[in-house]
DNA sequence: CGCAAACTTGATGTTGCTCAAGCTAGGTGG
DNA sequence: CCACCTAGCTTGAGCAACATCAAGTTTGCG
C-alpha cells in the first residue's frame, strides 16, 4: 500500500533530480531494520511482475532497478531507475503496476506490508517522511511527462544524462542501463538514442570514455540544450 | 509540503481512473473544516504559478483545473486535470513546481501549511489517506507515462476519453477542456487531436453532441483502441 | 447580430521510426 | 592466451506519423 516508489529521505533540493537521494535509507531509521529481510537479485532478474498479487515493500539497498509498463504488443515504457534509498511497493490494491527488474546486481530490503502500515502507526515522523518522499517522486513524474510530451529527442537525451550526471554528483557519469532501456524511458528508439549521443559527441559537449561511460565536456550547453535554448545546429 | 497533488479519499478501483475520486473531501473530514478557508476563481484565472513562493494546500471543492509545466520557449505539458476532492500542495521546498489555473468557476478550500502539517500529526489516519491519495496519483502519473511515449496519436485520444468517461460514470462526456488542452495534455497538437476525433466519429465509435459534449457509441471499440489493439483501419 | 475564441479541415514539411546492415566489446571455452 | 560469439551499439536509407502553416467554419457570448 501507501507510496509505490518512493525514496526515503527528505532532504535532495538539487530540482533536477529524478527522486534520488543518498541518505540513509529506511533500514537506518529505527525499529525498521528489526523487522526487515535481504535479499539479491542478479542483472536482468525480475522482482515482481505488472499484475502480480504481493503484499510486501522493497527497499534498494545497493545497485538499479527498472520499472517498466507494457502495453499489449509489446511496447515498453520505462516509468524510472530506481537506485539505493528508493523505496518500491504497491498499489493499495495489492496489484503491482509496473514490473521491476534488476538492471545491475542489486541488494534489497523486503518488509511485509502489514509490518510497513504498523510503522506508519507506530514510529513518529515515520508517516512525514513517506509523504516527502513520494511528493518528491511526484515531482519527478511531472518532470518526466513534460520531457515525454514537449521534447525533442535532443532535448530529452541531454535531460537524461543531466539527471544521471546529478544523481552521481560529477562530469563522468555511469550509465548502467542499455541504450534500450534509456530509450525505452525518453520515449525513443534505440536508434535515436545512438545517433543523439553520437551528434552530442561530435559536437563536444560529452565524450564517450566507453559505451556506458560518459564525460560531460561542456555542462552549460547541455543545459541549454535539456530545455531547448540549444539553437546551435540542433 | 508533501502531496503535490493527491485526491483525498482512498476508494477508486478502477485501473484507468487518473486520481480521481468522488467520495467526501478532505473539508469532510474531522477537524479539517475548521482550520480551512473558501475561495473561487473564476475560469482561466489562475491559482498560483510555477516557481512561485507558497505556503498553502488547497482542495478542489467544485469545478476543474488545469496543472501545467512550461519549456522556455512557450512549450506546455498538461501534467493533469483535478477536479473535486483533489488536493494540491506545493513542494517540499515551498516552491510550486507547476502552475494551476481555472478551467471552469473553481471552489477552493485553503490551508495554511503548518496547520496541514499539524493535521497529518494530530488526526489519526489522515497521514495514510494522504499516503494512500499519493499513491494513487503516482499510478495514474505512470499510466500517463506510458500514454505519453509510447501510444500512438489514436491511443492517445481514445485513451484520454475513456479516463474522463470513466470519472463521470456514463456514456456522455462532458469536455469542459479546450482542445487546446487536451493537446497539451498528450503531447499532440490541436490539430491532430481534432482529426483524431473526426475520425473516430467517422468511424462511430463516438458521436459529438457539441464540440464539448461526446457520447461514447462503442465503448469496447475505444477500449481495444486506448491499448494499441484496433487494427481496423487505424 | 456581431465578434472573438475555439474548432475543423487541407496541403505540405520534418522529426524520429523502421528496416537493414555492420561494428565493438566483453565474456567464455578451447 | 586468444579467438570466437553474442548482446549491445552504431550508422545509413527510406518512410510515415504527426507537426506546421494556412484557411475556413462553428459556437457561444455580449
Amino acid at each position: 500500500m501507501y507510496a509505490q516508489a518512493v525514496s526515503t529521505t527528505a532532504a535532495n533540493t538539487d530540482p533536477a533530480s529524478h527522486g534520488v537521494c543518498r541518505g540513509p535509507g529506511l533500514r537506518a531509521v529505527n525499529h525498521v531494520a528489526a523487522v526487515s529481510s535481504l535479499q539479491t537479485k542478479a542483472p536482468g532478474e525480475t522482482l515482481f511482475s505488472e499484475g502480480d498479487e504481493t503484499d510486501c515493500v522493497f527497499e534498494v539497498v545497493r545497485g538499479m532497478l527498472r520499472l517498466y509498463k507494457l502495453l499489449p504488443d509489446g511496447r515498453r515504457q520505462i516509468t524510472g531507475f530506481l537506485s539505493a534509498g528508493h523505496l518500491l511497493g504497491f498499489a493499495p490494491e495489492g496489484v503491482c503496476i509496473y514490473t521491476a527488474e534488476a538492471i545491475t546486481e542489486v541488494t534489497l530490503c523486503r518488509y511485509k506490508r502489514t509490518t510497513f502500515e504498523r510503522l506508519i502507526d507506530e514510529v513518529p515522523g515515520f508517516a512525514k517522511r513517506l509523504l516527502t518522499a513520494a511528493s518528491h517522486e511526484l515531482r519527478a513524474a511531472q518532470d518526466q511527462m513534460l520531457l515525454l510530451g514537449r521534447k525533442t529527442a535532443t532535448e530529452k537525451v541531454a535531460s537524461f544524462l543531466l539527471l544521471i550526471a546529478g544523481q552521481q554528483g560529477g562530469d563522468r557519469v555511469d550509465v548502467p542501463m542499455t541504450r534500450s532501456d534509456i530509450a525505452d524511458h525518453l520515449g525513443l528508439t534505440v536508434e535515436t538514442v545512438c545517433r543523439t549521443i553520437t551528434r552530442l559527441k561530435q559536437d563536444r559537449v560529452i565524450e564517450l570514455l566507453t559505451p556506458s561511460r560518459i564525460k560531460i565536456v561542456d555542462r552549460g550547453q547541455l543545459e541549454e540544450l535539456a530545455v531547448g535554448e540549444g539553437d546551435t545546429g540542433f
